[in-house]
DNA sequence: AGATAAATTTAGATTAGCCTAAAAATATTT
DNA sequence: AAATATTTTTAGGCTAATCTAAATTTATCT
């Protein structure tokens, strides 16, 4: 199945909105991920039912298929494939890269997905800390939370980050809160449920909001 | 300026065409090397002259303006910098990438592509031996010429192709005869000059025709 | 030069992907 | 249970990029 820019986009957008959780969405939700207008998306997904990529009940929204979900994951992956590359061998910072690999997802071959794929050491997760499906579209555990879920005193990993926009990212560049990055919670205010945070090895604290924890996922670590 | 998928294939196509020597070429021409119809063509290049990219005049072809060039020249600089990419760092060979480029070639990111050109090493050739254009868009002097044209018992450096079919890529794979392999002329057939080459450091000679000989570029070796 | 051939343009369609406005269906509120 | 609001679909249109067939222009041949 060779599927168009366009249709490659819905489908990516409809698995996200999904969640793996809903059981189905609706048009308007679709309109707004995409951007256009909801009577483009009748359009489109009645297209997409045709070819069996997903459920359609007019009037009461979509659910992927099987072939529908195969085809998201597979361009998810390519996704955050093409940004751990231009993080990772290019030297882009985090939050530039997302709008490249946009336009790089929908690179047509299989072959050169497996390459790269070997290239940047079979990786599980993008530079955001998101799981990157294998070549059969398994997903790799994700054990990370949220930071504003851990309690003080604990050794924390940052595995990445549940929210995406460029502002966000950079704040945490500017902090030096990357991925890969040690941490432990010194203190949480009662308050505000804001904290203070220690990178491993450095003096200094940072304070964070309670809405900045939220958006930061870490795990155990050694 | 942002150009569409289309228009950047066609001045690209009006660019290679044109090769550094034709004062303008015609609408057959164009039409066939993007297998399309003349009257598509006669539309796009309408449209490209109202955006200044070609000078066209009615009924008698078209050749590109300093902008136009300008653009065709970059979007080169991309196919050949992602065809090294893919031999170079994915281990492509280098009959399998042109498809490929032919579609990354058209991601939009400036910064994307001097960051490849780094990572690369600013390299001045592609796999096939074709120039690199630096970020100004001037080629880097090409020396090379067909080995067809060379004499016996020079040493000699295979620097590339000037035929890029895939089945003639894989013939001089199956030989060893790649960029950078150092040859000599061991003996010219006056007949059909066809000839007898032998590669430094290894006993077996290769005997090839004239017509291959032709298509393959070679420099004068240390 | 006139006839014929070839190349080019014009005219009229088509498809994908989008739009707005109006109509219809569903959901919510009173 | 009506009335009202929201969501979704339908209807009709637009643009980019393509097509075929017909008309026009330019080139070649006798
Ligand atoms: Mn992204
Ligand atoms: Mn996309
Ligand atoms: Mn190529
Ligand atoms: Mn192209």
């Amino acid at each position: 199945m060779n599927l168009s820019l366009a249709e490659e986009n819905y489908l990516k957008s409809i698995f996200q909105l999904l969640d793996n959780s809903k059981e189905r969405i609706n048009t308007n939700s679709i309109a707004e991920k995409l951007q256009i207008s909801a009577a483009t998306v009748t359009d489109m997904i009645r297209k997409l039912s045709d070819k069996k990529l997903l459920n359609y009940q007019k009037y009461y929204g979509v659910h992927l298929t099987a072939a529908g979900k195969k085809m998201a994951i597979s361009i998810i992956r390519r996704h955050r494939l093409w940004e751990l590359f231009l993080v990772e061998k290019l030297g882009f910072k985090w939050g530039e890269v997302h709008e490249i690999a946009e336009q790089l997802e929908h690179v047509k071959s299989d072959l050169l997905v497996e390459r790269l794929y070997n290239f940047l050491g079979r990786p599980e997760c993008d530079p955001h800390g998101d799981p990157i499906p294998d070549e059969s579209g398994n997903f790799p555990l994700q054990r990370a939370i949220p930071l504003s879920d851990t309690k003080v005193n604990i050794r924390l990993q940052i595995a990445g980050v549940n929210y995406h926009e460029t502002d966000f990212l950079d704040y945490l560049d500017e902090r030096g809160l990357l991925p890969g990055k040690k941490i432990k919670v010194n203190e949480i205010t009662q308050f505000d449920r804001s904290m203070d945070i220690q990178m491993t090895g450095q003096k200094k604290t940072i304070h964070i909001s309670h809405e900045v924890a939220s958006k930061i996922l870490v795990e155990a670590s050694a």
